[in-house]
DNA sequence: TTTAATTATATCGTGCGCGATATAATTGCG
DNA sequence: CGCAATTATATCGCGCACGATATAATTAAA
């Protein structure tokens, strides 16, 4: 059970200097505290950030949720339906292009957001961290994701 | 079609003030970065993550693997056995303790260090973003991740 | 020293993520 | 017009993640 001496490791595969495994860590652990904070209101992650699409953006397309979740159909066509069984949005062909699926809010959907406007909040504040810590995250992150996401899109065009 | 009033939605539901939502995004975003330069290996991401783990701590229980990727069994346990039937680790009951699986790393399953050695770099200098921010984003990751994690754990023991 | 807790791993079910591919509607081009 | 691209969504298959539960081995405690 002896452990390989660390030295032997190259510095750039060693965890500790790793940058992906963080935010993967961090991306996961913080989908569990939501969770926890979703499951009372029947939601998932994924669903909960879905919603707060169509609360910004509905009646819309399936293709605006795609592009402003970066999530493609594979993944939101089975999650939108499930939405659409609790009963939280509808889905409609549009009539003038029958290509397009139109996503709509039920009352229930539209109720649904009071139930969530206090997680964030209740969520971050419970965190023992530096509030600028939290600020200047978001800041990287916003700066990061669009490269990231250029980067992904590169092989694809 | 018409998107709904931005005003009407509390700040605190807007996707543009999470954090949560970035967080997810990118990590989604670089997985699938390193899944380019891993799929012609054979690794997915997460195997690629259990494998860095086991260069620098095999031969070692599942349970160390399982404490520092912050992955359970449910996880990991399928996870291990493809990484054994791809002939990359070996799997035995520890004698001493026969709860206990005590993971080795094949000859090929530590050659494959040496593929894997340049990918970091590689990738992460290929992002449009300033060199500090990157280290910046991993200090302040470093210190948010024991928050989380103690938060997740808050309601289980 | 039986027996009750604890520990390490495994299994099951559900819901993502995503590469690959399919299908149908629309657009554009000769 | 006719037919080839393009666009929007759907489907399939596999591998995570993870809550819940199970099982077997070890330790602790009465």
């Amino acid at each position: 059970m002896s452990a390989e001496a660390s030295g032997t490791i190259p510095p750039q595969l060693q965890l500790d200097n790793q940058l992906c495994f963080p935010l993967y860590a961090a991306s996961r652990m913080m989908t569990r505290l939501y969770q926890d904070k979703l499951a009372p209101l029947g939601l998932t992650y994924p669903q909960y950030i879905v919603m707060m699409i169509l609360w910004e953006r509905a009646p819309c397309a399936v293709k605006v949720v795609s592009e402003r979740a970066m999530l493609n159909t594979n993944t939101l066509t089975p999650l939108l339906k499930r939405l659409e069984q609790q009963g939280l949005i509808a889905r409609r062909r549009d009539t003038a292009d029958e290509r397009v699926v139109v996503l709509y809010l039920t009352e229930l959907g539209r109720r649904l957001r009071d139930d969530c406007e206090c997680i964030p909040e209740a969520l971050l504040s419970s965190l023992a961290v530096q509030e600028g810590d939290l600020l200047q995250l978001k800041e990287i992150l916003h700066r990061l994701l669009p490269a990231l996401s250029g980067q992904v899109d590169e092989g694809v065009e």
